[in-house]
DNA sequence: GAGCACTGC
């Protein structure tokens, strides 16, 4: 039952002023727009004001961009409303749904709801749908809100709510039939910000991390007590910035140096970015010992994920490190850019959760309010593979036209129907095929679902491919620490699982080793392996097994018959971990050569850097297709193939796939393995099949003219040899990365979308 | 040869 405190609690809420207005709006209103700051309690409160008042309302689905926060809300909810969580409110999320046939609210992550949409379209189970935190525009929010007013159409009668926290909100609106926005206020505290006299944003990017760090030694020495969080962009510096702050502040004499001596005699630092090994651990939510103040470096995880709680003084460097898609290339760029204004906002508001705060900013007003408005979304810089395959398989065709809040660059959706063809998931006409439909089972990335579905079908080696399959689609499983020593240690113990074939055997054999562990904690710290990413790799592979007993894709090995199974580890050498005549490798490498033959790679003739193999000149020997096959390609470190492991000799290296390249400050091939050119021949007349289909899109002519520009230009500079020089390729590739920037940013700033 | 922000099915 639920008892008065809680009762008392949730009447003493700023939203509950508004019950019955909100209440009254909703029944009123079947597309409404709804904003409330942190801390409103409209993610808990709404709901239950609909279940308390809609008694015929069947069941209320809330979506959530996190998992965890999709947890403990229903977790809280359940609670309030005084049953059990899973009964009548529940939540879903990947590998774990905590509901009932009794469940009324629903609390799930984005890509659960997108997923029940692939299934059904329509949604047909909901009364009410809820899209919470829409403000963060993840790509499946995005892709829910087109799909949202396709619903409306089909079934007004679907109740539509979109939640956001920032007040720039009329897009929503705009976008679902100008509806009506309903506002509540928050309860958070002042925070007062100060700009730089005179910093640029630009000038600001090699000194950022420096003058954080005399920031926050003027914040110690200069302010009251309170604790203080600064944004930078990545783990490097956040280390760096850690060890120059506990320096310097061990050299102060606190009754010379510190203002507020009587309250603040020492300081703690801690660093906190996703990867961190002992992210869990509790210190940095903890308060600081009196007379502590805590300092906290911090990547963006701490601008939406992570709520540290005590935070006074915000340090904002106005960089990111951000993911953004060039399909030009095929290629993703990860590179420090500034931030946008809300996302500057967001920041300054993390001073003033639980007092009112401070924040400060190292750059200018001025450049302040020359940053873009909004932070482009996510869906205008990421591949659109696996959501133009699941936008298909709910039956719309002309995806080109679908009706995105912010439409992608069609340059985007086009790359992507392109690469479905060549991995034959839609035909000429852009229709999904059979085995399109197929590799819609799968929650993977559409290269990997075709891989799965041909090991089974063709290769006869699914049960190996599904767990390495598994181990790429979680993070990185080897761990790099920062100090060297360990650095050193972590490089040895990682050459055990090598594979001369390359990084797919590789994973498998990491795989093998922590399952025989019994799935080990101890096991991976030793080897300097991710144990998080192993445990999830683990869960991947049993929902990936299931999914595939239950759509009938057979779970077929390749394990050789090995007379003396169990002496294979005796047999084992001092390099290798398991490499033996175990399995029939090269099935495994035809059946991932199914979808990566796009990603085909051949190396310099005297180095070792590679180039992607465009298929035109496949016969020619020809380096030069278009631009993305001229830029070098270095395999990384943490390869097996990488020429310093001295698994293979860089001579024996000439054909490889990747299985995804990063761009930093050069293109970095990950996951890297040797092929035979005679298994992919065949598949590399598909890029000669692409140049005459349209998938569907009435414009390929002048993609074609583009294209002929392109191969000229390039050929007058590479005339001389193939290759082009590497310092201007790299040039060049950076060029083109700003420009594409530049392209998205503009068309933001142009298309306001009225 | 020296790396990788953050999520999610």
């Amino acid at each position: 039952m639920v008892n008065s405190r809680i009762i008392k609690q949730r009447e003493s809420l700023p939203i509950f002023h508004f019950r019955q207005e909100i209440i009254d709006a909703i029944k009123n209103e079947n597309l409404l727009v709804i904003i409330g700051e942190t801390g409103s309690g409209k993610t808990t409160q709404i709901p239950q004001y609909i279940l308390e008042s809609f008694e015929d309302c069947r069941l209320i689905g809330v979506t959530q961009p996190r998992r965890i926060a999709a947890i403990t809300v229903a977790n809280r909810v359940s609670e309030e409303h005084g049953t059990r969580l899973g009964s009548e409110v529940g939540y879903c999320i990947r590998f774990d749904d905590c509901t009932s046939a009794k469940t009324r609210l629903k609390y799930m992550t984005d890509g659960v709801l997108l997923r029940e949409a692939t299934l059904d379209p329509k949604l047909e189970h909901y009364d009410v749908i809820i899209i919470d935190e829409a403000h963060e525009r993840t790509l499946e929010t995005d892709v829910l809100f087109g799909l949202l007013k396709e619903t409306h159409r089909l079934r007004p009668e679907l109740k539509i709510l979109v939640m956001s926290a920032t007040l720039n909100v009329e897009k929503f609106s705009d976008f679902f039939n100008e509806c009506p926005i309903f506002s509540i206020p928050g309860r958070t505290y002042e925070v007062a910000i100060n700009h730089h006299r005179d910093a640029k944003i630009i000038s600001l990017k090699s000194t950022y991390v420096q003058r954080a760090v005399d920031t926050t030694l003027y914040i110690h020495t200069h302010e009251p007590p309170g604790d203080i969080l600064v944004f930078l962009t990545g783990q490097n510096e956040i280390e760096k910035s850690c060890r120059d702050l506990d320096n310097q502040a061990r050299e102060l004499n606190y009754r010379r140096d510190v203002q507020y001596y009587d309250e603040v005699r020492n300081l703690i630092v801690f660093p906190i970015y996703a990867s961190l090994e002992t992210m869990e651990q509790k210190a940095i939510f903890e308060d600081p010992p009196e007379g502590t103040r805590k300092v906290v470096f911090a990547t963006n995880i701490a601008q939406t994920s992570v709520t540290i709680p005590g935070i006074k003084y915000v340090i904002d460097s106005g960089y990111v490190k951000q993911k953004s898609y060039d399909p030009s290339t095929g290629m993703d760029a990860l590179l420090v850019v500034p931030i946008s204004q809300a996302a500057a906002t967001q920041r300054a508001g993390r001073a003033g959760r639980t007092a009112p705060g401070k924040a400060f900013r190292l750059y200018s007003r001025e450049s302040f309010e020359q940053l873009e408005v909004d932070t482009v979304p996510e869906i205008q810089r990421s591949s659109l593979l696996g959501t133009v395959l699941s936008l298909k398989k709910m039956g719309i065709r002309d995806i080109l036209h679908f009706e995105f809040i912010d439409p992608p660059d069609p340059m985007l959706v086009k790359n992507a129907l392109k690469q479905l063809f060549l991995l034959e998931a839609i035909d000429e006409q852009g229709m999904l095929t059979p085995l399109g439909d197929e590799m819609c089972i799968f929650p993977l990335n559409p290269f990997l679902s075709r891989v799965l579905i041909a090991s089974a079908r063709q290769f006869g080696c699914s049960r190996e491919v599904s767990t390495i399959v598994a181990m790429l689609s979680v993070e990185e499983i080897f761990i790099t620490p920062r100090d060297e020593e360990r650095l050193f240690e972590a490089d040895e113990r990682r050459k055990v699982f090598y594979h001369s074939s390359g990084d797919y055997m590789t994973l498998l054999q990491v795989f093998e080793g922590y399952r025989d562990s019994g799935y080990d904690r101890d096991w991976c710290r030793d080897r300097y392996l991710n144990h998080r990413a192993l445990s999830m790799a683990k869960n991947v592979r049993d929902q990936l097994r299931e999914l595939m007993e239950r759509h009938g894709v057979s779970i077929i090995s390749c394990r050789q018959k090995d007379n003396q199974d169990g002496d294979h580890r005796k047999k084992r050498s001092k390099q290798t971990y398991y490499e033996t005549k175990k399995y029939d490798f090269t099935k495994i490498l035809e059946a991932f050569s199914t979808s990566y033959f796009i990603h085909l790679a051949k190396r310099h003739p005297h180095r070792s850097v590679f180039y992607h193999y465009a298929s035109a000149n496949i016969h020619t020997s020809e380096m030069i297709d278009s631009n993305s096959s001229l830029l070098a390609l270095h395999i990384s470190p943490l390869s097996a193939l990488h020429p310093e492991n001295k698994i293979v000799k860089v001579d024996s290296l000439d054909w490889v796939i990747y299985h995804s390249i990063l761009y930093t400050s050069k293109a970095l091939m990950k996951v890297v393995s040797k092929v035979k050119l005679e298994w992919i021949e065949e598949k590399l007349k598909l890029f000669k099949k692409l140049e005459t289909v349209d998938l569907g899109v009435d414009d390929n002519k002048k993609d074609k003219q583009e294209k002929e520009v392109d191969d000229e230009s390039v050929d007058s500079i590479g005339k001389e040899s193939n290759y082009i020089d590497e310092e201007e390729m790299k040039r060049k590739k950076l060029e083109a990365i700003e420009a594409a920037r530049q392209r998205a940013l503009n068309r933001r700033s142009l298309n306001p979308d009225n």
